[in-house]
DNA sequence: TAGCGGGTTGGAGCAGCTCCAAGTCAACAG
DNA sequence: CTGTTGACTTGGAGCTGCTCCAACCCGCTA
């Protein structure tokens, strides 16, 4: 699969697919022989995995940690599990702060007076 | 009041309000003769507003655009209240994603095995 | 009178993209 | 066969929104 097929596949956008490969949170991605990245469905869920965490405010140095315990396999799945299951709770951290901005916006909005 | 005190009472760093400041965001805020920032309680009302709203993933462009319309008084307020009610609709978007996330990344940890 | 704990400024550095220039290659039009 | 289009390649610059730092000033206590 090309690039930008992969992008739209993914969510992420295809500059972000090769910032990331730079980074080294990829596996090894093929070239076909005119030198274009040849992603595999594989790939896709890799990236789609990514997609989810950075959409919700993982930061690249833990997005590494996370892709490096992938490549060492078996070995690193009971840290991946946490690094996970810590970012589920992360993520129960910020609804609770999208619940009280939502209260500061009411009370902010109804300061203004009601709908014109 | 002092920026260290006032970075408590708003949840910014001072290093954030100095920025904030330097970027057009606040109210003139008065120097004492030693040079210092006196910062009000009215500051840090509008301060914790712009906290909740950067905390929240607002744009600096559109903090800009509020505080702009902030300082133009009553002719600013309806698309003050029309900023806050987009926002406040970003916010469930936003919520929408941690949702679905989190449903991402049960399957990913149910699929690593259940804990150890 | 020296040192400490605050404050001030301008500017550099960082994360995480995002965009751009310059080049390559396949495919198709004329 | 040549020319144009479009999708890809790379390295590197630019952007946002802080965050940190150096160098300095000021008031206070020991």
């Amino acid at each position: 699969m090309k690039i930008s097929k992969a992008a739209k596949a993914c969510g992420l956008s295809a500059d972000t697919i090769r910032f990331y490969e730079k980074s080294g949170m990829l596996p090894d991605i093929p070239r076909g022989p005119d030198g274009h990245r040849d992603i595999s469905a594989k790939d896709i869920d890799w990236l789609t995995l990514l997609y989810w965490l950075r959409e919700t405010g993982m930061p690249l140095k833990q997005m590494k940690r996370f892709t490096a315990l992938a490549k060492a396999g078996d070995a690193g799945v009971a840290e991946r599990r946490q690094i996970l299951r810590d970012h589920s709770a992360e993520l129960g951290r910020r609804r609770a702060l999208l619940d009280r901005c939502e209260e500061v916006l009411a009370i902010k909005i109804a300061s203004y007076g009601e709908a014109p």
